[in-house]
RNA sequence: GCGCCCGUAGCUCAACCGGAUAGAGCAUCGGAUUUCUAAUCCGAAGGUUCCAGGUUCGAGUCCUGGCGGGCGUACCA
């Protein structure tokens, strides 16, 4: 729409000879389409040249505009409408989209601009909680978003792989053979290895209660950990490779993927790098037994050394934020972490830049609403005590089999395998889409009934959307008809619709801009909407041969639009439901 | 106490970096299917945009002060 959108603004700015910079920014449309198909604010104009934007309006309106695409313009008080040629229009518009059909949305103001993103980050030894789906799918969506805009991006993992629980783990696996020996059956060979491992955890826990100086074993296997005996440090691998296949098949079916996956504990040699920067630059300061950095005097010190000499997460993540920069020379790295660490995040940052790394100023918490669950009747933070997490896994078990109740009812002849595959994209589409639909900074309340519910605004609704469009293509081919050029779309439903769609591109600088992926979900929904009222009243395949050609190359551009903006989304878009 | 985030219809959310009459979905009620999939569409009803000031041609949006909620606030991550 922009090039549309310039062309208003030159002319403008030419009849009156003034110049406004980023004119065509404040195109927009107006509130009804039967002012016009584009509308021109005349404020600034008229402040350039010191007179009522009114006047502006008018004296504009007075002017012989020779745009082809524009059939008149009328001043409404302040603003100035565009009404179009449609014919001219909408030929211009759909020979846009169709000229880089493949490569629709996507443009280069990133190139050679390199962004870390940081996200999903979870515990080994542990599954994938839903809580987890936010940084994740938010994280894999602003990467692909970021990659759309022509940015160079590394997506990064990092796991929570080292710290007293693995000297837990570790000694449980030594002390409590009987009750659950890792080795037989072999860790890898089980089905269900992460649970195990867990209610071993959850055993060493309670047993602690009664001998407290299991702790002391413990803390000594993780530090025979630390040392890297051989033992220890093959067993705590074999957990992480375990761990790390569980989540590759969550993974996989989010559709999200990891540059790097790396853990805490490659920082070992790292910290002690980052506490000798500290102590030689005299930021190190002991306070009550632990070792800080005293920050300005709006937020608390950060701890850098516990009492007994242990490193902390902050510890590990001023190492890994030195690593990250030497693995990647970002221009912008964002940490897609939520809002419960935004002190963190600001310690964290000051502190490199006491250290002098400059680059520090390009570090961003994209922060996001916490997750609420519904305990006892009330939402709270998903802190669980009793273990009792809910598994994304389940989640998207549960979704996938409702959905594929409802794709048997409702197209009872497809074939196995398909019926899999479809069921499988709309329910996992539905849950990402739940979490992807508001704006990051939302708190949301875990709500499986309303996940589950796909009707209305949610991911099935955009699918049907693009079954829809498939459905009329594959039509079209059978009948053999050939797409048109455009000329004969005249609706102001269809105006509308092409508009919505040159606008795309725009859309997705503005959510990589933001990181900011409930832009793009907005702007589906408004598409989708848009297209399903248009359907209802329009048939696109008619007796009239060139209407038909010329309304499937408007399909066309809009699959085309629906498909990459799923894409974005992580949001398996398919062909039939 | 202090810091950060949030406050828009009964509920969940939009509102294109300040623009014309604040829009959707869910829920409620009423309608539409011999047609390219009704997971859809159309209509009705639903609002002092938390309150009070300020900035200006113009404020849901920006500023100040309140009120309400969430999260955080030194040895968890």
């Amino acid at each position: 729409m922009r090039q549309f959108n310039v062309q208003i603004a030159d002319h403008a700015q030419k009849y009156l000879d003034v110049e406004v910079p980023d004119l065509a920014d404040h195109i927009c449309d107006p509130p009804s389409a039967d002012l016009g198909d584009l509308s021109l604010p005349c404020f600034l104009l008229a402040k350039a040249l010191a007179e009522a934007p009114t006047a502006t309006a008018e004296r504009l309106a007075g002017k012989t505009w020779d745009i082809p695409w524009v059939e008149s313009v009328s001043p409404a008080g302040p603003y100035l409408n565009f009404k179009f040629q449609a014919d001219k229009f909408s030929r211009q518009a759909l020979a846009q989209v169709l000229d880089q059909t493949e490569v629709w949305g996507s443009s280069e103001v990133g190139q050679g601009i390199t962004v870390l993103v940081e996200y999903s980050s979870p515990n080994i030894a542990k599954h994938l909680a839903v809580h987890h789906m936010r940084s994740t799918m938010l994280g894999q969506s602003i990467t692909n978003l970021l990659r759309c805009a022509g940015f160079s991006v590394t997506s990064w993992n990092h796991l929570g792989d080292w710290g007293t629980t693995f000297g837990k783990l570790l000694a449980a696996w030594e002390l409590f053979k009987e009750r659950d020996d890792l080795d037989s059956p072999a860790l890898e060979e089980r089905t269900d290895a992460i649970s195990d491992l867990n209610s071993l955890y959850v055993a060493f826990n309670e047993a602690t209660k009664e001998n407290p100086e299991l702790e002391d074993i413990a803390r000594k296997w993780f530090k025979k950990l630390e040392d890297g005996d051989p033992q220890a440090r093959a067993r705590w691998e074999r957990i992480r490779n375990v761990s790390l296949a569980r989540f590759n098949l969550v993974y996989d079916r989010l559709g999200v993927h990891f540059d790097r996956v790396i853990g805490e504990s490659h920082y070992q040699q790292g910290m002690v790098d980052v506490v000798e920067q500290l102590t030689e630059s005299g930021l190190l300061e002991l306070s009550e037994g632990a070792e800080i950095v005293r920050l300005s005097d709006d937020i608390p010190p950060m701890l850098i050394r516990k009492q007994d000499g242990a490193t902390l997460y902050s510890t590990r993540d001023l190492a890994s934020a030195i690593e990250r920069y030497h693995q990647v020379a970002f221009q912008r790295c964002l940490y897609v972490v939520d809002a419960g660490q935004g002190l963190h995040f600001r310690q964290l940052f000051e502190v490199l830049k006491m250290l002098g790394y400059d680059w520090a100023d390009d570090l961003e918490h994209t922060e996001f609403g916490i997750m609420r669950l519904n305990i006892e009747g009330n939402w709270k933070k998903g802190k669980t005590r009793g273990g009792q997490v809910v598994l994304l896994e389940e989640v998207l078990d549960q979704a996938v089999e409702l959905a594929a109740n409802i794709v048997k009812e409702k197209n009872p002849d497809l074939p196995d395998q398909e019926l899999d595959e479809i069921s499988e994209a709309v329910g996992v589409g539905a849950v990402v889409f739940s979490d992807m639909k508001a704006a990051r900074r939302k708190d949301v309340n875990f709500d499986l009934d309303k996940i589950l519910s796909f009707d209305g605004e949610t991911g099935p609704y955009l699918q049907y959307t693009h079954v829809r469009f498939c459905s009329i293509l594959r039509k079209a081919q059978e009948q053999g008809i050939e797409t048109g050029d455009g000329s004969r779309l005249d609706q102001p439903s269809e105006i509308i619709l092409l508009k919505r769609v040159l606008r795309f591109p725009d859309v997705i600088l503005r959510a990589a801009r933001d990181a900011e992926p409930s832009q793009v979900s907005q702007y589906l929904l408004e598409l989708a909407s848009e297209f399903n009222t248009y359907y209802a009243k329009h048939r696109i395949i008619s007796e009239d041969l060139q209407l038909s050609g010329d309304r499937l190359a408007l399909i066309e551009v809009l699959r085309s639009t629906m498909k990459s903006g799923l894409d974005l989304l992580c949001i398996r878009p398919i062909e039939r439901m």
